[in-house]
DNA sequence: TAGATTGTTAATCGATTAACAATC
DNA sequence: TAGATTGTTAATCGATTAACAATC
């Protein structure tokens, strides 16, 4: 069955969600009180769970660390990922530090630059190989997703040199639309579309 | 007339890829090429130019000058927004390098951060100040929009005082969902949550 | 003109909401 | 039990798609 891209997005915020009530000690959970953690109606918590095919009990609400596994193998969350970055600047050594901080399951393995002074430095513990080595990486290593967060002129011959190697999903830091075959995944994180977001439901309607 | 956020964002989206084209010289452009830049269909694209009533032409299709400046009025696109940034971890140093480098129209005036080693220096051209100037800064400037980069644990607290301030909309970095009223605009740009997505549809269906 | 493209209305599709029976 | 909550079906709402007349 097709779930749709937001159904995606809540089940994954629910997660989160579960997962700090459980560090919390709470043992269940209500849809209400889902709801008002992850900011969806509960009506909506609830529908969502009928995708995942995890029961609760009127009396108990659901079971956090149950509904929490429940919802992780839905969706395939796999006990580790690995993925690689390309883009060495600051924004890309920031998140080479962030996901190390928030999420030990996904692993940045590796990065690669073409500045001849960033390659075979190490950044947030994590190893810089020049540019022209990636392709090979990936191969070797069967990696299927990349961050991108190199400057916006080089974004797309990046995307189809790692498409090319067998990357199949993509997130893209850059401003720029990648061009990639259909069956290649692309979440595009543009944080100056989000800004203008902002802007607009600030000043207009 | 309301708009859905997903025109909003593919708005957003044809105005940068018109203002590329007009910086490559062109002057006209037909619904399809936009199209093709931006990733949706062609009809999507002359649906959601209905919103802006700007006429292009069976001959010619769309100025492209004309039709950027009208989907700008039309998003009431400022000449400048001044926006503050709080929490100068790598994150948020990043951020302020990038914002900089990508649209010279939102400029982040000021940042904020409560650490003393980062008090008073500036990163990247842009001044730091104590956290507990944060409130008068927004009240004495009149700052609609502020950017959240602090450690997830501070997040809610951060949020809740600047909307106490007067703050109308806020990009969230942190993967914490913020309780705020109603009528403050959250973007959240949860690079794990991307990330998991992505994963997703790269593993599961 | 002929052919391609635009602008708009109507049809479809799917997500969210509402309603409510089943359950504890 | 009574009351609250869950799970599910049906109704609604709205966005996207299709169709096509108008236009250059």
């Amino acid at each position: 069955m097709k779930i749709a891209e937001n159904t995606i997005n809540r089940l994954i915020v629910y997660k989160k969600e579960l997962n700090r009530l459980a560090t919390d000690g709470l043992s269940n959970v209500y849809s209400h009180k889902l709801a008002h953690l992850s900011g969806f109606p509960s009506h909506l918590v609830r529908r969502d769970l009928m995708n995942v095919g995890y029961n609760g009990s009127p009396a108990h609400g659901y079971n956090v660390t149950e509904l929490e596994k429940c919802i992780a193998d839905f969706l395939c969350t796999p006990e580790s990922v690995r993925v690689i970055l390309v883009g060495v600047g600051n924004l890309g050594r920031a998140i080479l530090d962030y996901c190390q901080q928030q999420n030990p399951k996904i692993s940045i393995v590796a990065a690669f630059d073409k500045d001849k002074n960033k390659v075979n430095k190490v950044y947030h513990s994590i190893y810089t190989f020049h540019i022209d080595s990636v392709k090979n990486y990936i191969k070797e290593n069967n990696i299927d997703v990349a961050i991108i967060t190199v400057p916006a002129a080089e974004a797309q011959e990046i995307a189809s040199a790692l498409v090319e190697s067998g990357i199949k999903g993509i997130v893209n830091f850059t401003p720029v639309r990648l061009q990639v075959p259909a069956e290649v995944y692309i979440e595009n994180l543009d944080m100056m579309l989000g800004l203008e977001k902002v802007v607009y439901f600030v000043n207009g309607d």
